[in-house]
DNA sequence: CAAATAAACAGTAATTATTACTGTTCAATA
DNA sequence: TATTGAACAGTAATAATTACTGTTTATTTG
């Protein structure tokens, strides 16, 4: 039996309103699996109140990001980017403002050696991202 | 003195044509640093060929990523994607179909310590791309 | 309790990033 | 030199996201 806290005193943790809308999509995204997307969220909470809009369902999901409450898959999504350093090495990123440092791979430590991690994924390389706050931001 | 391979042998060994713009686009990129967009590449490169098209760079961009010639910052750009494991996790990534699978923390082995890594960086958490090729592309 | 106020919402327009399409040019080869 | 396919420029179309506008809702205050 998973322990579900309620939705109305996580919005209170995170200094969020609750709303009809809010409390919907949030356990409609429960109740999916993997890693989707506004337009698929949407879709599964259209099913449940028909009248809200895919710009609530925009707004909400960025709200939850924001304030804490979810995760998105990376950070980088937008438009693309291109890797102009050819030596090994990954990334610091500010999950306020998105900036990229570069830091090259032996200043991060040692990564595990790659090994058998899933059945038949045929490890190429890591790619990490340092997740935090950069000193601007701060 | 940085020892720059010849465009020409660059794109033999990566089974790509040669052609002008393409020469002229991977040196312009070369010249940048950081991790640019394909607009601000295209701003670039116009001042060397005004007449070069904006559909032009997508595309060389794209075959420069797929042959191997240069890398993108994230396999993750694109839409959004929202994560709904609630566990500490990183992700088995696919190159070829950009396929995502979850893998739990421990199964990944032991990550370097967080440390001081720059000036003023503060850490939150790391999150890392496994990136290969799924056992069904393979 | 009623009026005022602000936040949230639905619906839609606009913007941004990217890809698709079409006719033309180029480069290698027969 | 004629042929032929790839690459190109220019533009239309699509996808993802955000902005905008008028309405509804919830809360606070007189």
């Amino acid at each position: 039996m998973t322990l579900i806290k309620p939705f109305r005193e996580l919005c209170a943790e995170h200094g969020i309103a609750v709303t009809h809308q809010r409390q919907v999509l949030y356990e409609v995204m429960q109740g999916m699996d993997g890693h989707p997307s506004p337009e698929e969220i949407y879709a599964r909470v259209k099913r449940k109140i028909p009248s809200i809009s895919l710009a609530t369902v925009y707004k909400n999901i960025h709200l939850f990001v924001e304030s804490g409450v979810l995760r998105e898959v990376s950070l980088h999504h937008g438009s693309q980017r291109l890797e102009m350093n050819a030596e090994e090495h990954h990334h610091l990123v500010c999950s306020k403002c998105k900036s990229i440092e570069d830091i090259d791979e032996s200043s991060l430590g040692a990564l595990p050696k790659r090994r058998k991690l899933a059945d038949g994924f045929l490890v190429e390389r890591y790619s990490v991202d340092v997740i935090g706050i950069c000193a601007k931001c701060q």
